[in-house]
DNA sequence: CGAGCCATTGACGACTCTCAAGAATAGTGG
DNA sequence: CCACTATTCTTGAGAGTCGTCAATGGCTCG
């Protein structure tokens, strides 16, 4: 009935521990690629979690059902995400591939029992599953009270940061699922997607060229309108509740 | 500008390791108990994380904010919780006092040398992280796609769940938070909660009884009106795909 | 007893959803 | 290669839920 996974970020977003992440995903160099195509799914929702996957190569997203059917993608994943980690029998959403896909697995336990050998690695795990909590609670504020552009403008940019940290030309964003899977992901129907990108176009902030790609001309007027402390700085605050200690 | 917590469950909520939730809780039993009173802030969003926290007595809100003031309650912690687990810098959210709160502390570093030590500890801590995140994706689903009474259903049950598993007497709903808490938490509006609160009371399903109290009266159609899989139990859930609608 | 906070209730309006039709794209078969 | 279909996306009109603003009522505490 429970499940949680990890999703790993991409190697070079944080300023953290890139080298971990690649020791995670060497785990799974030898076992062999499957694929999958679009519109498969790798595992399900409520299925028993016997497997670790590390994705190779393609996009999935990852998804949670209601079971009058609405439903909710919690995210989605890419070349060197790790997800199906799990302290629990289930997996908590299903992973349904938005084209083709190419990933490795293995078992749980013959993950864990590498993981025990290897105490770096522990941390590493740690380390990302709290960035997932950390990515969790950043949708929660999204979902919780930001207005549609404003979501909107949040999910290109993250998808921004995404791009640009892997090399691709920078202001090209790439999105690899449907507007249905975007609504999905922000809380809102297929029609404000569609028509808060129209907006955004007209205001000249960004193209929309073919439909799986996404050209941001005013970068700066995305943030704004993100409505995020997207500084990121550290607004050096001060510690309360302070008290000695050694 | 990254920080991430641990809030572990109540002991007796899930099905899960009871034993090590009792042994993560035991670390702390050598520091000397700390108190606040309502309204006094525990750590602040953004500071050095350089604690970990038991609750031992009352209440708190964990919140975040966006620079333009608006506020996300990420959850609620009480006695038994432990929070502010992280393998960053610093603190993803504030943690302030509802009422009054006695806590013990532990210095990060101490803290993940006796997790070093004993190995079963480090695997409650995964096994509590894991289900962490499920919590927020739990908050997520809710967020993307209830109303505000599914809301406001699946929260009063979630509490329910939480008195009744303290032994405290069944179907009433102990509230120590604020209705602004409330709706912070949901993502709704102090009104809203209100207005839907007498709606409920109206149709004879609970009534409102002091301000931090609600007495359930028809447990079933508050369980029908979350909009859950509420069952809880193993509904042995088809493999299948659904059709997704708003 | 009054001040202040918190909660309730009402009227109104805005944002987003729903329903529906039409355009663009991709995929299929002749 | 081109028509034909199916899917996805866009655009429009109308409706509903929830947010905003404002006033009232009820607790708590000094």
């Amino acid at each position: 009935m429970f499940a949680s996974s990890l999703n790993v970020r991409p190697l070079f977003e944080e300023t953290g521990p890139i080298r971990e992440q690649c020791s995670l995903g060497a785990l799974f160099d030898r076992s062999p690629r499957e694929r999958v195509t679009a519109g498969q799914i790798v595992f399900f929702e409520g299925d028993r979690a016997l497997h670790v996957f590390a994705i190779r190569e393609g996009n999935l997203r990852i998804c949670r059902q209601l079971h009058d059917g609405r439903r909710v993608i919690a995210g989605f994943l890419t070349k060197g995400d790790i997800v199906g980690v799990s302290f629990k029998n289930r997996y908590l959403y299903s992973a349904e591939a938005l084209d083709d896909v190419a990933f490795q697995r293995q078992t749980k336990v013959a993950f864990e029992k590498q993981l025990l050998a290897r105490p770096d690695l522990r941390s590493a795990l740690l380390s990302q599953l709290c960035d997932e909590v950390a990515a969790a609670q950043d949708q929660m504020v999204l979902l919780s009270c930001k207005s549609a552009e404003e979501r909107l403008c949040s999910f290109l940019l993250a998808r921004l940061r995404k791009s640009t940290a892997q090399g691709c030309e920078p202001n090209v964003v790439d999105l690899p699922m449907t507007r249905l899977d975007i609504a999905d992901y922000l809380g809102l129907t297929i029609e404000t997607v569609s028509r808060t990108v129209t907006k955004l176009a007209g205001q000249g902030i960004l193209s929309a060229g073919r439909r799986h790609e996404i050209l941001v001309l005013k970068k700066s007027a995305l943030v704004q309108r993100a409505g995020e402390d997207e500084a990121d700085v550290d607004n050096g605050r001060e510690d309360t509740l302070r008290y000695s200690h050694h």
